[in-house]
DNA sequence: ATCTATTGTTGCATATTACACAACAATAAC
DNA sequence: GTTATTGTTGTGTAATATGCAACAATAGAT
């Protein structure tokens, strides 16, 4: 191609960089393979025989088809475009992530999005493989060097139950008052279920001075390094959060659940917070994929987005103003 | 698509009889190029990416199209398709070559065969470059190392006259009888147009016997080697043998033209050899094609079917009976 | 849960080849 | 005839392509 389009070896050759011996060499090698002579050459002048012509508006046609499929590849690399297949956990996807899939959707309509909502999540490197997900989305580390994890933001655990249990049952002053209360408990998401976890109570000052009195020795609540377990007694049990809410609302009793399956509740005043200076353990969401070079740009641009709304929307974080008691 | 095809490295590197190293390589390479990720590999599964199965699916059409294009190039080896071209001298061309040509195309319905004719047939390496010439048809030696030449035939140059002139002027016994004779000479072909070469008589014996006390010692020709050179004295001149064919048969002299030109006026008696048993120097038809490896295989068919041709119609090659006197 | 066999990846030594240089051959212009 | 330019071919060297071996990682078996 570039002999024939410079109209000359030696010319062809200075614009390859190579030596006129090579690019002579490289035409010879290629007649000789085809069994035919493509071009015919006197010391003057340089012209294509039939089948130089037929094969080079061939090459010329192969070269565009490979350019223009290279282009599309590099555009992969620019801008997502595709097909992106995200797994989430289904409580979570459901509630809060479906928003935000689709929020990205909207903002990139040359991608496809695809979100599969699963109790079990991941289940080894079979997703990223057969399935064809592209990210997985979850809380607990694969442990594995084939995956990359990156941290979405944190998911906030909230004590809550609605205001006419409370007014029934009484509101529980510390974490170990939980032992006396009707839980509803999430299974299976959380390790040890049964065991409650907290750190604060913050402004320990006041805290420990507004509660000096009243609350006795603690029992069935073990102290480690400023946070407090404490085993609840479970009246009921899922591993749906959303159910969880449902059931904290209908006065069901007082339960600890992700802030996300709360949050139009607790805005509602349908459930309020208990224990506001106690912090429940967080949980930070993983935004998991395969460990290569290079990260696909689709997934890049759904790891990017997803972070900044879930730093925009607040979610799981504690809000500013403390629930009014 | 090897490693695709097989499903795995392992299975591709021993069918490819490369080492798994080289097929990892490879791959790795191939996407480091394209900066995406083509396949998704765990330990026990293979799989493709988005961008992978978009690629393979390219690079499947793209193999297709080479393998296609490169069996029709294979079959220009196998039978005469495309295009021939001849160059051929106008006069030779003209009466003769026209009918074998034709002939050929009708035995070759794949391959179109253009039949170029002109006076000077062969200009150098141009013809073959610029001018798109597969092969020239001529009667002199290129003497170039860069062009192939293969004889097809030989044609006889016949002496003739119309029986009316022979009548009138008288019919020669010997070629040096010629001098005294009006002779239509073909020039700007033959070398030395005034000296016609003639080699005989055939049947040395019975001539001697017959021309011994009838011809005086020869005056101007000059016998070598077997042949004699006379000579003659040009009335009429041209550079087609036709016109030279037209001119004896109206009578104007003694004519030596190429066989072929005379064919038609030799069989319906306008006009008549004269000195059969002399052989006038014949030329041997050549066929020229650029030197290449290997050469076209429509070059070869038809070279072959001029060869066929030839002596089937016995072009030039003195027919068995010698004609009447 | 631990072990094991298989698979893909990487470091390193080597054999292959690709390449440039130089001499040569050939042709068209002077 | 002379000459400059062009394509081709022989030869030594440098780049690379390849295989081997060790390694890492995972899915299945125990």
């Amino acid at each position: 191609m570039r002999v024939v389009r410079a109209g000359s070896f030696t010319i062809a050759a200075s614009q390859l960089g190579l030596s006129r011996a090579l690019v002579s060499r490289h035409v010879g090698e290629l007649e000789g393979r085809l069994g035919a002579r493509l071009l015919n050459r006197s010391t003057r002048s340089l012209s294509l025989t039939e089948e130089g012509a037929a094969y080079l508006e061939f090459c010329e046609r192969v070269f565009r088809d490979i350019e223009s499929n290279e282009r599309a590849i590099l555009r992969t690399r620019a801008e997502p475009v595709g097909t992106l297949k995200v797994l989430a956990p289904k409580s979570f996807g459901t509630i809060h992530l479906s928003d935000a899939v689709i929020a990205f959707a909207k903002a990139q309509p040359r991608l496809r999005v695809s979100l599969v909502l699963e109790n079990t999540p991941y289940r080894g490197s079979y997703d990223f493989g057969e399935r064809g997900l592209d990210l997985v989305l979850c809380f607990s580390t694969m442990r594995s060097a084939s995956v990359v994890e990156q941290e979405i933001g944190t998911l906030e655990w909230v004590l809550c139950a609605s205001p006419d249990y409370l007014a029934r049952a009484g509101r529980p002053q510390s974490p170990s008052d939980l032992g006396e209360h009707s839980c509803l408990v999430h299974v299976d998401v959380m390790p040890n279920d049964s065991v409650w976890r907290f750190e604060g109570p913050t402004q320990p000052s006041l805290a420990s001075q507004a509660t000096a009195g009243l609350s006795p020795p603690k029992r069935r609540a073990r102290r480690r390094k400023g946070s407090v377990a404490v085993k609840v007694r479970g009246a009921f049990f899922s591993n749906a959060a959303l159910t969880l809410a449902k059931a904290a609302a209908a006065g069901l009793g007082v339960t600890l659940v992700p802030r996300y399956a709360v949050a139009d509740d607790l805005a509602a005043g349908t459930l309020v917070n208990v224990l506001p200076r106690y912090r429940a353990a967080s949980r930070t969401l993983l935004a998991v994929y395969p460990a290569a070079p290079t990260i696909p740009r689709k997934v890049q641009a759904f790891v990017d987005f997803l972070k900044l709304w879930m730093a925009e929307h607040d979610i799981g974080r504690r809000k500013p103003r403390v629930a009014a008691e």
